[in-house]
RNA sequence: CGGGAAGUAGCACAAUUUGGUAGUGCACUAGAUUUGGGAUCUAGGGGUCGCAGGUUCAAAUCCUGUCUUCCCGACCA
């Protein structure tokens, strides 16, 4: 296996990031434009998010089921809103075998109109609500632009679907869906978010409120890394969902959805990785450490796969027939969080040496302590990861107080720029005219005083602006 | 989708200008020697030049279309 040059970081970001994604034997392209191959390292990462998240759905009471991939165009016509944020990017079906179908449609976007469908059919009295529904699947919006896990056209993801009796509860499912995802993301990606609610302009078609979770790139350009949403009752109405409840009334139910793509292992990668290739934290690194074997260590090497299995600590070995140096890169590369050199010259003393992927320091230590060591390690660079993202986005994150300032720090600087808004959609397209910034989400915590950093009217609430991937 | 650039072996490139049916390095295979930061020697295998048309006695080379990738813009998760 060939170890390959990438390009430096802050030379060529977008350069950078398609490289360490081909050359950690992430993704590899296909024949069709943003339809990537998830290849076996970088299937690996889904699946751990996928096993994690899976669980935490399962907790909080959701079920899988799998719906249809096809959508007949008229019944992704029932939600106006919906149908006209989704129309432009939607792959249509207009033939079967020979024969031109009688109505084309669509590959899902979005399974929204498809849950609303059977759930008019299931959904009959409150004792079935709450329905709380998930499915991993992939759907196709067809961009203009893609890149790798960033934005593909066929998006493997999740989406959640649930149908409530009371607006409190669905709301509270949403902002559920939005926690589960944030502390997933801190914790175990160790990538530092902001949650919030979407302005108007930004929000999901057919959703009254959406809320995301955002973080911010190493370059401090915004990526979406999930969203949840609140739909009220705007699909249960068009699509005449209806529930007899307590009091044996008619009642509409209200609804969410909430979903996390493939796109976090492209935030993984701008979080974490450096000019030696990928960086994975350990927690969600699909095997925690890497063994180089050098010299005749087979004894050793035995005994150190034993208690690693013992203490559920996945990892591989490298016995190809290679020297050191080349595996110590190929580790590197791929983003083996913890790697063991175990050499025949060290363990005459009975010492060992392991490297730590983030940082690349080398301790040589007493092969005794090699699991303690090896999860002590895990736990720090764990924290010592999420500590660098955090202190990083918050060093990018400025502060506007009028206009002339705005456009400075959005001329000059990268990352998020906070600023007072009056709430009115004009001011915010005119900074997406003059600077190509986007809202990110509302700042909800924050007591707001001032005035709309572009008209000068009161200010409703604070903002983060940012350019985003 | 608009402007620009590029597609030749797994990768990086040469041959294209001046048409005559492909070459180098790395990688790969076998054997040997090696092994603590990208090993060495020997012997091998692999491409018909993104795809489809056209011009021509003859096309990697010229023309047209198309697909894909990258950059800029617009659009969007």
């Amino acid at each position: 296996m060939e170890v390959k040059e990438i390009t430096n970081r802050d030379d060529d970001f977008a350069k950078w990031y398609t490289d360490v994604c081909m050359k950690a034997d992430l993704v590899d392209y296909s024949s069709v434009k943003g339809s990537m191959i998830i290849r076996p390292l970088g299937y690996a990462i889904w699946e751990e998010m996928v096993h994690i998240l899976d669980q935490k759905f399962k907790e909080t009471g959701h079920e899988n089921v799998q719906m249809p991939m096809f959508i007949p165009e008229s019944l992704l016509n029932q939600e106006k809103e919906h149908v006209e944020g989704f129309a432009p990017e939607v792959a249509w079906v207009t033939y079967g075998g020979k024969e031109k179908l009688e109505e084309r449609m669509c590959v899902r976007p979005t399974s929204e109109v498809l849950f609303c469908e059977h759930f008019k059919k299931i959904i009959h009295s409150y004792r079935d609500l709450p329905l709380l529904y998930n499915q991993w699947c992939t759907i196709v919006r067809w961009e203009k632009t893609t890149r790798p896990f960033l934005r593909s056209r066929e998006i493997l993801w999740q989406e959640g679907h649930t149908m409530h009796a009371t607006e409190a509860e669905a709301r509270q499912e949403t902002l559920q869906m939005l926690e589960i995802y944030k502390n997933f993301q801190e914790e175990y990606l160790a990538m530092p978010v902001i949650t919030g609610k979407k302005t108007n302009k930004e929000k999901f078609a057919g959703a009254e409120e959406t809320y995301t979770i955002e973080a911010m790139m190493y370059d401090g350009y915004a990526l979406q890394n999930g969203t949840s949403h609140y739909f009220g009752q705007h699909f249960a109405k068009a699509f005449g969902i209806e529930f007899v409840n307590k009091d044996n009334e008619l009642a509409t139910p209200y609804q969410t959805s909430w979903g996390v793509t493939t796109r976090m292992i492209g935030g993984l990668i701008m979080t974490h990785s450096d000019n030696n290739g990928l960086v994975l934290p350990p927690k969600i690194a699909p095997w925690k450490v890497i063994i180089i074997p050098i010299g005749d260590v087979d004894e050793t090497l035995k005994a150190l796969e034993n208690q690693l299995k013992e203490n559920n600590i996945t990892y591989k070995v490298d016995n190809a027939n290679k020297t050191p140096g080349f595996k110590f890169a190929e580790a590197e590369v791929k983003g083996y969080p913890i790697r063991v050199e175990l050499g025949a010259r060290d363990l005459k003393e009975n010492k060992v040496t392991l490297v730590r992927r983030d940082t690349l320091t080398k301790m040589t230590i007493d092969f005794k302590n090699i699991i303690p060591t090896i999860q002590n390690l895990m736990v720090e660079m764990q924290n010592d990861m999420y500590n660098r993202a955090l202190e990083r986005r918050n060093s990018m994150i400025y502060e506007a107080h009028d206009y002339a300032e705005f456009c400075n720090i959005a001329q000059t600087k990268s990352g998020f720029i906070k600023v007072n808004w009056c709430g009115d959609e004009a001011c915010e397209n005119k900074i997406k005219a003059d600077t190509t910034l986007k809202s990110r989400c509302l700042i909800a915590d924050e007591e707001v005083d001032g005035n709309c950093v572009v008209c000068g009217q009161k200010a409703l609430t604070k903002v983060y602006f940012g350019r985003q991937y």
